[in-house]
DNA sequence: AAGGTGACTAACA
DNA sequence: ATGTTAGCCACCT
């Protein structure tokens, strides 16, 4: 299975009312520092299929650092917010609160 | 097939 | 504490 599948299908894991890194993810997929080519992935795969919850990746600081128009900044929040995260908002960033709310990959891991 | 491109990060200044 | 820099690496052309 390619990286990029693997990054959907672990992307799919993600389970309501939590997030992961983009780092996480790639670490995952057996990849730990292609966490940058995880947020190209997610960008191109919104654009054909878009089935994700692409929401519940952000970054390690667990910030929304989303630039894409299409899918920008404040659509992230409010899908996260409908998540059940609550997101702090300052100086037009919004963040989520790792320690809270970071998943935990317990189950089923199928690499 | 080779090279450009980031929804990244951790390390510096 | 905040802003830059420089590695990174798989994706797409």
């Amino acid at each position: 299975m390619s990286f990029k599948n693997q990054v959907i299908e672990t992307t799919k894991e993600i389970p309501r009312g939590r997030v992961a890194t983009y780092g996480q993810i790639a670490a995952l997929c057996g990849s730990p520092r292609a966490a940058i080519s995880v947020g190209q992935i997610l960008h191109n795969y919104l654009d054909e299929q878009g089935d994700i919850p692409w929401q519940r990746v952000i970054n390690s600081k667990g910030y929304i650092s989303t630039t894409c128009l299409e899918h920008p900044a404040e659509l992230q929040a409010s899908l996260l917010k409908n998540d059940g995260v609550a997101l702090e908002y300052s100086r037009g960033l919004y963040r989520a609160d790792l320690m809270k709310y970071l998943w935990q990959p317990t189950t089923k891991r199928h690499i």
